[in-house]
DNA sequence: ATCAACAGTTCCGAATTTCTGAACTACGGA
DNA sequence: TCCGTAGTTCAGAAATTCGGAACTGTTGAT
């Protein structure tokens, strides 16, 4: 398996953010991953919503979500731990993570400060 | 010609919102017209970039941004009057807009309230 | 009224992208 | 070593996007 490719901080595109969570089953999965505090793996979420993603389109989503910058995978043993890239991202793009996921309703209760 | 869809403000979907504005052609479309005050014609933007949009992909493209929300069109004698519905945008999904035109480094000069 | 010019839309085929089942790789445990 | 689990890669089918050419609707001129 060739290595996973993360791109620098500089380097991550909002359009390409834009895209990755244009897709409402990976802004699930994103919005999951927010809440879950760390290390949310691929198998654990076979079924977020309605239907039941098949393992090789949910591996792509995670591809996407890495390859876009919005999140950070690992592999730990036998299993992929990921997680968002979220204090990163603020930095880049002020307000915008936050904002995606209130406009999804998916805001995490940590991740809220009113 | 068929009557031109505006999605009413409560059917606008984030999906379709982000979808729209990941194309940076049409982000870029988006963030001219919030910049222009109002009005801003198709053809005055054909080569808004670096190359010349045709104009049926042009055609599409506000098309998409129409029928996700962002715009409203409206004929007016031989051409078409676009204008962002940032107002109702911004009361529905508080801080997306700004949020992502800031990402792009496009927020115009009056959206700014810093 | 007819015609021409212009702004934009629609149509449709080519190219690109997305989706997903099946085969495969990688790791850990017995 | 052999098995089971987690996830990736491959490849073909399906869906989407792109853009040139033809078309529609409106205005202004003759």
């Amino acid at each position: 398996m060739r290595p996973l490719f993360h791109p620098a901080i500089e380097d991550i595109r909002p359009d390409a953010i834009l895209y990755a969570l244009s897709d409402p089953e990976r802004a699930a999965i994103f919005a999951w991953l927010a809440g879950a505090g760390c290390g949310g793996t691929c198998s654990a979420l076979a079924d977020l919503g309605e239907r039941t993603i098949p393992k090789s389109s949910l591996s792509n989503h995670f591809k996407v979500l890495r390859e876009s910058g919005l999140i950070r995978s690992e592999r730990q043993g036998v299993e992929m731990r990921n997680q968002t890239r979220c204090a990163e991202l603020d930095e880049r793009f002020p307000g915008l993570i936050r904002a995606i996921l209130t406009a999804y309703g998916q805001l995490p209760p940590e991740m809220n400060t009113d």
